[in-house]
DNA sequence: AATTAGTTTGCAAACGTTTTCATATTTTAG
DNA sequence: CTAAAATATGAAAACGTTTGCAAACTAATT
């Protein structure tokens, strides 16, 4: 029952033979093609096709050459900014024939550094990870294997590591300062969990930030936490809009959950942005389609994956190098029917003091 | 200036070395620890750490070992959909150590190949596609290198490789279907380009099967193709819903396509479904929680990914099975409010006639 | 025809592992 | 305390490539 397997696969010698020339031959006609003669070439080239040759890449890392595959590490690719990033970078790495080893671990540092140390150990030439918050663990491995290594997603000055990406924290300035331009005053929050996730922190923390300068107190009722999900951001909107005192305004952690604060609104009939005010971070594919369109912070997610790629690729052909790159990538609030004026704001605002 | 690179990478040798045995030892250490003393593993154990050492995988797979690695081929990762299955995909593989190599082609089947030729050549000990629809000469690659393959996200009874997913026509047939049930008669169909996708042809073909046995003749002005994208559906629906004689019922060849018809309607003051009924396919995350909810036909990506990935796994336990595996998943049409009876239809299709 | 220069090829070592087989060590039983 | 059995370790070959070096061609120049 259990044969095949038996017969090998061809090898290099095999179109070798085959084609009367030695394996080093066969060798350098996939990797200078022009120290063999013309054909010569033809020969091999009749003998691979006849053979149904292919290489085996995993054998030549072994003389101390490059693999070829570059490591991407995400929390999770079935997000909306991620995969426009995967997109994009995985691109970059197809115009180099480069080949793509991706992990993913759910928020999960720890995970994190295993997938990392499996990477590793398949001897990618270059790794990228989202974010720059991760274990010591990971720092170390990177720092030993002294393969180039950049962070996508975020940018701070003191980071250790190449790091390509906006700075989230002023994400969260931008919208809570809309909001509280805008005039708002009963303003609540939904961001998805902050743990292992330094985006979303450094977000939040900036729209803090804005709100302790602004003098604005939000009670802990209306800071709220829910998965990356339409649905069930949509469901703790609901929970909070109906609620005797509704906020007129609500900061999202990211467009997937304003979107389903939108939805919320709309399924309890309020007025966006007249009884509701909805702002999300991102500007997320379809976003700017929506009805009304969502106010949001746009984050160029594929031109991060493609210049982070880029930027790694570029590492990769000076061997060993050991140069830090960073990129402060520019955002934008684009404002869009989601926000306004709360209804009778000046009046509102005026006579409750 | 070019340093670095020189002191190469710690070995199993220098690991040996430092330990005080033999190459062979830590090397069982890894692969068979139970076959060495405990007070030597402990040795070994602080060597490796010590020396920070990482092993490589890319040697072992000399030896005819498996690789640890699973391809996967797929249109593009920036897609609702996929990007379900891929992250299902991927986590299953996690759990059993696996690693995941990834390659996108943007709908591109003759890239696919050189892909597919990349992986093999990393020796990947498995590799997933989408669809059934693939060069002749990825097919023949696959057969010659006896690796187990399988195509996700379409099923198909004479297949000539395993498959796990729904019968797409039937998605076709069921939104065909429920619209002709709902009394329409004027309907537009807004479908991706169907070039190297065979799930959305036959997703076509379904629905104009149904059209052909109602006896129903669809305008070829009524059938828009658009890219996946919602910005781009929305504002193709724009024009197709300013025409004079507008359709009361769009069938899209996907959600994402539908929700940019649903903000074409909405943007246009349009009553849903009263004047205008949208049906999607995929009920991907959201369509559920839009207003209105979406009509949509249920695609259990997760589990086809999930699924898909184990009978692979499976398949590499057995060297050299050739077992072909398909399963065929059921498809689900979820009413919602996007689609309704058109407005005065008993009347209105009388007198029409 | 002989020399030289240039081009094309082959030999063999090297890369980092795993594993078979043989040997050394430890444990158990007598 | 010895012999036998069981366990732990090491030596060496093998895996499929690439490449430095040397040998064998070929072409060009006398």
């Amino acid at each position: 029952m259990k044969h095949g397997g038996k017969e090998k696969l061809v090898d290099i010698t095999t179109v070798a033979k085959r084609a009367k020339v030695s394996p080093s031959t066969v060798s350098r006609f996939f990797n200078h093609p022009d120290l063999v003669r013309a054909d010569t070439r033809k020969r091999i080239e009749i003998a691979c096709e006849k053979l149904g040759y292919i290489r085996n890449r995993r054998a030549n890392t072994l003389r101390g050459l490059r693999s070829g595959t570059v490591g991407l590490i995400v929390p999770t690719v079935d997000n909306a900014i991620f995969a426009q990033l995967i997109q994009a970078f995985a691109d970059q790495l197809n115009s180099r024939e480069l080949t793509l080893l991706i992990g993913t671990h759910g928020y999960d540092l720890d995970l994190e550094t295993k997938l990392l140390r499996s990477l590793l150990e398949h001897r990618v030439d270059g790794i990228a990870m989202i974010g720059l918050e991760h274990t010591d663990a990971s720092y170390a491995m990177i720092r030993s294997q002294e393969i180039p290594a950049i962070a996508l997603w975020n940018y701070a000055a003191d980071a250790s590591i190449s790091c390509f990406g906006p700075e989230n924290s002023e994400a969260g300035r931008r919208v809570a300062q809309h909001i509280i331009d805008l005039g708002h005053k009963e303003i609540a929050l939904i961001f998805p969990d902050l743990t292992g996730n330094d985006r979303a922190k450094d977000r939040f923390d900036g729209v803090m930030e804005v709100f302790a300068e602004a003098g604005i107190v939000i009670p802990l009722s209306r800071i709220l936490s829910t998965p990356y999900d339409a649905g069930a951001a949509k469901i703790a909107a609901m929970d909070l809009l109906r609620q005797q005192a509704r906020p007129s305004a609500v900061i999202c952690g990211n467009d997937i959950i304003a979107r389903g604060v939108i939805f919320a609104g709309q399924a309890l009939e309020l007025d966006i942005p007249g009884e509701l005010s909805v702002v999300g971070i991102g500007d997320f594919a379809g976003s700017a389609e929506m009805e009304p369109g969502l106010t949001s912070v746009r984050m160029p997610a594929k031109r991060i994956g493609k210049l982070g790629a880029q930027a790694l690729i570029d590492a990769l052909e000076v061997r060993g190098s050991k140069k830090i790159t960073k990129r402060r990538f520019e955002l934008t609030l684009v404002k869009r029917r989601s926000t306004g004026e709360p209804n009778g704001s000046v009046l509102n605002s005026r006579s409750a003091i």
